[in-house]
DNA sequence: GTCTATACTACGATAGAC
DNA sequence: GTCTATCGTAGTATAGAC
């Protein structure tokens, strides 16, 4: 639709980016990903100065998806639990689109660590829009509380519940699957983890038995 | 307390364990594991046939360990709400008493599918382990449900959930570290998660408002 | 059971031609 | 902006002495 002709500058991080998800940092040559971008290995430090400026991009990159997804979601306003309710299914529907997205997410909470020290200020621009990101959440939270609607929770307990319940599930792949018994993307069990994941909201989170 | 002096193999084990749960399978080099060790990198392959037979053995350790303990939480019987708590605060205690413990499970599930594909017969040992770990939530759920205490749910979304508020929160190192303020497995914290999980469920699960 | 030595491959990164 | 060529390092794994 809104494609045009990627530079090589999207094609590398696009390609990255599905070779990151599945395979995790160290587990990538940037032979593999000058492949599959149809250029030579060197060409790719024209663009990035290094490996981990590369994964830095991609991961800032996503983020910075999901985020404007989430602003979307707060923007149109209601009460908390319907404004939290949106912003389940916004997450939710943005995983499973990007199946990448949720295992790259959850990786890079492990790997973040590994990295070079020299990636420095790459790090510090992935860090504020994860605590932008967070900061939608806990706000939610905590207005929710107020008002009386959601029962007294430890807000950063509920926010690591969460992302278990959507980051998690997307990013368990094969065996997410062996459990479900089918595909976690086939809408149908997109559709049913919305419902449960709201429905253990409503009964859970909420103050009285609203549903 | 019961150790007496590890073997090279136990010894072997004991750092590999440390060490894929920090860097990951690709991540990890048999150099540093041997030097870790105190052995020739050459060594590990008395021991071990290659590097993904130390790593499935490594899983396989840790899995045996899990299910142990949770078999023991669910013999001691009950009514399934008193059961499900108590495999609840089974699982987060042995999480939170080997950190290890959880980045290792989650990164299994993203990296078992770039082991070489010659892993054959020890990949299906660690395969029967989860699938009797798995069993063991999944019979309890049912009879919950069967028996009216828990409400109608999904079970393999109930159990996604439940792993992702166990083991994904006491992987999430630094990031959920940031999220509470505090190192998770400081004792306050991992009180708390236990709180935090059984009065979700205890809200979110139950066919009635029990407690 | 552990060692040294070695084979072979891949890695990230740089230099410089075009 | 992409290429070829190359550097230095580290990877897994094997052979064979002790």
């Amino acid at each position: 639709m809104e494609q045009t002709a990627p530079n090589s500058r999207d094609k590398i991080l696009e390609v990255a980016e599905a070779l990151f998800a599945r395979r995790g940092f160290a587990g990538v040559g940037l032979r593999q990903v000058a492949d599959q971008a149809g250029l030579g290995k060197s060409s790719l430090f024209h663009h990035f100065r290094s490996k981990a400026q590369l994964y830095l991009a991609v991961l800032d990159r996503v983020l910075v998806g999901i985020d404007e997804r989430l602003a979307g979601a707060a923007e149109t306003g209601g009460a908390p639990m319907q404004r939290l309710d949106r912003m389940v299914d916004t997450l939710i529907d943005a995983l499973a689109e990007q199946p990448a997205t949720a295992r790259l997410l959850l990786r890079s909470l492990f790997e973040e660590d590994d990295l070079p020290a020299e990636a420095g200020s790459a790090q510090e621009a992935t860090d504020r829009i994860t605590q932008r990101i967070l900061a939608r959440i806990d706000t939610l939270l905590r207005e929710g509380m107020k008002e009386g609607v959601f029962r007294p929770v430890s807000v950063g307990h509920t926010i690591q519940t969460l992302i278990g319940a959507t980051v998690y599930h997307f990013a368990s792949g094969e065996f997410g699957e062996l459990l479900l018994g089918r595909s976690l993307l086939s809408s149908e069990e997109v559709r049913q983890r919305k419902e449960e994941v709201k429905a253990l909201i409503h009964h859970g989170l909420a103050a009285s038995s609203a549903s």
